[in-house]
DNA sequence: GTACATGCAAATTCTTTGCAACCCA
DNA sequence: TGGGTTGCAAAGAATTTGCATGTAC
């Protein structure tokens, strides 16, 4: 279920930020592009289609700023930059795999880790409010190739 | 166990690469912090102490290769700058905790994950060749200092 | 009206690269 | 000896910041 736009503007309220059109459009081209994991330039690059005067440190800004009041997810797959996704409802759930081979990063989900949350809450006394897994390896058409050679 | 000089320079030789002073220095800092999460500019630090002429680009020419050969691994914490650590024999059942109010990186064990590898193999025809855990959350320490308020 | 936001350009920070001198095997 | 290696300085890439102007509420 995609986010609803009021929803942003109250959290955004709550912390006496406004919904400026451009906040408005990053969000949307989340919203457009699922099961992406966007960097700041991908984003720039999507926003100035409809917006082309916009900047790119205000998009830099914004994506800070959702991340923040946690409407967007910051991951890193080791390309040196940050890359972002919507936080969905299901987000403990959800993770990643990354093919060492060509980049490619698909996701996949699975509840297991809920269990060691609070393995770990206990043993360590660290209270746990969100995890990352990912897997690294070659992906299924990776290994096609592989074989064919 | 501490990794031998012997194996790394087996393993450098092995692709024609040389064992030289710095990259031994670079070793023996690894070696000698077990348990912290080096970024290149710590190492630089640290090498210098015994060795001041060494080059930041050296430093950063050796992690990379020391990756690469799955000496080192590298890590991402969110604070824009990558970090390494020993790749040791436990690995896979290595993972971090990380505190968002102040930062330290704690580590835990557990194996849980070894099954969820196979899971993903067959489910996804993904062949997994490492994973990467990371929670975050709120670390005893700060949670005794919110306390005290 | 006012405090927050934006766009632009300059500045920072992390990392990489070119190249001549150097040195391990 | 010779091809990998180093240190230095310059280049590059990602991200941040200063500031005058603009705007949501």
């Amino acid at each position: 279920m995609p986010i609803k736009l009021e929803d942003i503007r109250t959290r955004l309220h709550a912390k006496d930020y406004k919904l400026t059109p451009q906040r408005q459009l990053i969000v949307k081209v989340f919203s457009e592009n699922p099961n992406e994991h966007l960097s700041a330039e991908d984003v720039y690059g999507l926003v100035k289609e409809e917006h082309p005067e916009i900047g790119l440190a205000t998009v830099y800004r914004t994506l800070d700023l959702l991340a923040q009041l946690d409407i967007l997810r910051v991951m890193n797959f080791g390309d040196g930059r940050s890359r972002y996704e919507l936080t969905d409802i299901d987000d403990h759930h959800h993770h990643h795999l990354i093919c060492l081979q060509c980049g490619t990063v698909a996701e996949f989900n699975d509840d297991l880790l809920e269990s060691l949350e609070a393995v770990v809450q206990k043993r360590n006394g660290f209270k746990v409010q969100n995890h990352q897994l990912k897997m690294y390896g070659i992906c299924k058409e990776c290994q096609s190739k592989e074989n064919e050679k």
